[in-house]
DNA sequence: ATTGGTTACGTAACTGATTACGTATTTGAG
DNA sequence: CTCAAATACGTAATCAGTTACGTAACCAAT
């Protein structure tokens, strides 16, 4: 094996597939000849799509073989002036271009089907022989790929790897101007800072601590890099509010990472529910929000002018100890 | 699934193979900006073997990534005009071009560390989750063509079903034209026609069948496209003689089959050796007679001059009719 | 009847690989 | 020591596909 593919390991597997794919392609143009199918392997599949007298139009054609339409387009020319094919334009529709066999290359259809039958035949047993089946192995892979697509599941291993370096610290006043900017830094690229926004990130102790609530930052490395706040409203009802993640450190989960831990000192401080005002506009939040169980409710009249949606989730201490004893 | 694929069936695995290949390729594509690895995909291969630190030449590259001098040469242009490696001539010889990661790509190894860490894990992942390992499938695939390429499978189906439509037949009078031909073809071809083969080739009858010889004529579709003649020297020694198939029947395993026929004629006909002469630079044919048995041997010096070999096969009549009778 | 949007298709430009070829350097056989 | 063969590598041409773009035809809602 080469070189790279021993060092990469099974990364490589895209590569492989490619080339495996590339070795029986080049092993199959050999067979051409062999049957006296005198057509260029790259017509294959055209020739083959037509193969039972019905005519196609180029984009008919190029859907069923997974080709672009100007691929289609080249190759029927080319098969044209070779004499395989002939096309003309549909009497109803003066678009489309109907491609049919000519004489000629109704002849080599017979010749044609014999080498694919050979061809199958012989796939058809190097399957059989492999304890792996390759045919149900790429099947099940393409599968699996749909229902989690190659770039989700490695995005989902780097945000479990930047996670690793994330830290939750509970507010003091070392954090006070990184707790005030983080949250001044997303509304100024969204919206605009309100009076209210003004007075709790100035004065996080009085407004929020004070009363009872807490505040927890993110580090990344040491740095502070999120913060997010529960605030009292009566001891049974709270706030989920100045939830920012600096640009640079998002797309870690850090957003979640906060909420949960929110979410679980909520409990401890016996909290009922909780809820939380944001806008429609901001659909990376709403989602999280979603994932930490929040869903839309309609309640008071929001003291911020861009909050346009509320959300709420309601606890339930004694399933939610459950699961802090379980875990 | 395409149109395609779904009528060609598993004969379409290659274009399978390729077409996940490429859509693995497509999705790692979108991977790097997520780990910060600001290089071009198709660099990988190169910037991968150099990760270590270690400087390789263009054709170490080439050689350990598999690809071609001249796209390793290219792609190391341009990864010299991004600024992720230099290249200088080696001390030692002045035609090798030593290539080497800059300080700036060097910098970028630990982010591709971790993608390619995490690449690989989800990579593991997949192909545990599947019942069909592609990674050992693919392994096993290309075990089987090391053994037998897929072309030579194919060929071995096409010669198959290609003598299905082979008859033998007992010469009669009626083949006399068909035999001098097909004879006068292939000795007109490769050399030049003697007084001894004009005699046989005229009169058969008289210098073959009269003897106790014997005659087989090849039929494709009822017409004679091969000959084959058992000549009787002394009732225990025989020769095989006058082997032809024309030009137009050739590479589908005739004169394989009227070998056999000769060989189980000689049997019944108390034959304990066959002999015959030939020459070493008809490859196929010494190829034939090699596979039916006859080796090399040092006998009477040949009637023809063309002839610079003789081989010889020993029947041993009781071990052949067990075998005729098992079949 | 007009007109904005969609569809079918051909041509052109690009892409990432290859093979072919030319040149400089090294190797080795006599 | 010399000269033919082999090696390293860069450049050019080619190949089989793609995307981008332009044009003509069709459709549907005014």
């Amino acid at each position: 094996m080469l070189e790279l593919y021993r060092q990469t390991g099974k990364m490589a597997l895209g590569s492989r597939l490619r080339q495996l794919g590339e070795q029986l392609a080049e092993q199959a143009a050999r067979v051409y000849p062999l049957y006296g199918v005198t057509i260029d392997p790259k017509w294959f599949p055209v020739f083959f799509m037509l193969r039972t007298g019905e005519c196609l139009s180029i984009s008919a054609l190029a859907e069923a073989i997974g080709h672009s339409h100007a691929s289609v387009s080249k190759c029927v020319k080319e098969m044209t002036a070779a004499g395989f094919v002939s096309s003309q334009k549909v009497a109803g529709d003066g678009r489309v271009n109907q491609v049919c066999l000519t004489e000629q290359g109704r002849a080599l259809v017979p010749r044609l089907e014999r080498q694919s039958a050979d061809a199958a035949a012989v796939v058809e047993e190097l399957l059989q022989l492999s304890g792996n089946n390759l045919w149900e192995a790429i099947s099940e892979f393409e599968y699996l790929l749909t229902e989690r697509d190659f770039y989700t599941r490695v995005e989902d291993k780097f945000i479990a790897r930047e996670q690793e370096n994330i830290e939750l610290r509970d507010f003091d006043d070392s954090y006070a101007e990184a707790f005030a900017t983080l949250n001044y830094d997303w509304i100024e690229q969204y919206f605009t800072v309100e009076e209210s926004d003004r007075a709790m990130l100035e004065a996080p102790r009085e407004y929020i601590l004070d009363k009872g609530g807490h505040i927890v930052m993110a580090l990344a490395n040491g740095e502070p890099v999120g913060t997010c706040a529960l605030i009292n409203h009566d001891g049974a009802r709270w706030e989920l509010a100045k939830m920012a993640v600096a640009a640079s450190a998002q797309g870690k989960g850090i957003g979640y990472l906060m909420g949960r831990a929110i979410l679980d000192k909520a409990r401890q401080l016996g909290a009922e529910s909780i809820f939380l005002e944001s806008n429609t506009s901001l659909t990376p939040a709403i989602k999280l929000y979603r994932k930490l169980g929040f869903e839309r409710m309609v309640g008071d009249p929001s003291p911020y002018a861009r909050c346009n949606i509320q959300m709420q989730v309601l606890l339930e201490p004694s399933i939610g100890a459950i699961a802090d004893s379980a875990s």
